[in-house]
DNA sequence: ACATATATGATAATGATTATTAATGGAATA
DNA sequence: TATTCCATTAATAATCATTATCATATATGT
């Protein structure tokens, strides 16, 4: 399924959910579904500030609160660099961050599965949600 | 290794490295290593207040950098909750964490090294430092 | 086109953390 | 012991990403 199908069965759900698709709206989706690269709130404004210039970043921060409560993104949150924001793995998923480029990456699915399985037997806990950062550097900042 | 003997160990290790303990340094230091509770800087002010009524919050913060340059503290950040430390265990570990208590956890190790392995291979990062938060409800929460 | 509920954008507020700075106090020196 | 010296403290202000507020604009169903 291409980027333009996902978009378009993205779209009818939320108007299904009774969501209004406003031209912001759509953009931000869009914008999201389009990368790779987890952009922040920030990057995804200053990216449509361009085609949309009445654009304004609460309305981003709305938009990705809406589509984090349908389940839309994923919403990873840093203090030290903001959050960024997952549109086309909308679940909990591991990433490895370089620490010099602030590049984010999808690493191939590890078997995330028997990790909690195996934490949860642990602790105890029901394990609803879970959150692997791996931090380094990525290939290309290794040369420098 | 009792707490006694831990404390007098590191604030001699920290004296060695030219730290003055001070007071209110050693106030935080001792804190930290007679609690699993991965406590919040406000928690280890609010905590140590009544014996140290001029304490200050910023002294908190800076004794708590002090320590994570020192890598004798691991910071955990959260920007819902507000950052933890863990003074007991200061390199990274999992945790588990109570969605409706707060409460943090340190799971029984998980062979994190393996993983690791396995995900620098896939990646091509050296992975230098890693998270790995599981989310959930403890088992007092559960009853509930 | 109209009615109306919702969304937008400008702006202010929030709150955890960090920066600033004058005052304090411990240690080395005279 | 008195005197510098300099790191530390405490009070306070600043920061900055994110949220809240609210008057205006607009999407949607009729
Ligand atoms: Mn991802
Ligand atoms: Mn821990
Ligand atoms: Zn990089
Ligand atoms: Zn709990």
């Amino acid at each position: 399924m291409d980027i333009k199908e996902k978009l378009a069965k993205l779209v009818a759900s939320l108007k299904k959910e009774g969501v209004r698709i406003t031209p912001q709206r759509y953009a931000v989706i869009a914008f999201l579904l389009n990368t790779d690269s987890h952009p922040s709130a920030e990057e995804i404004y200053t990216g449509l500030l361009p085609q949309y210039p009445t654009l304004s970043l609460a309305t981003v921060y709305k938009t990705l609160h809406l589509l984090k409560s349908e389940q839309e993104v994923l919403e990873l949150e840093f203090s030290e660099m903001g959050n960024r924001y997952d549109g086309r793995k909308p679940w909990p998923h591991p990433h490895a961050i370089c620490t010099r480029c602030r590049k984010i990456i999808d690493p191939p699915m590890l078997d995330t599965a028997a990790i909690i399985e195996e934490v949860s037997k642990e602790t105890g806990f029901v394990i609803t949600n879970h959150r692997l950062d791996f931090f380094g550097l990525c290939a290309e900042c290794q040369k420098e």
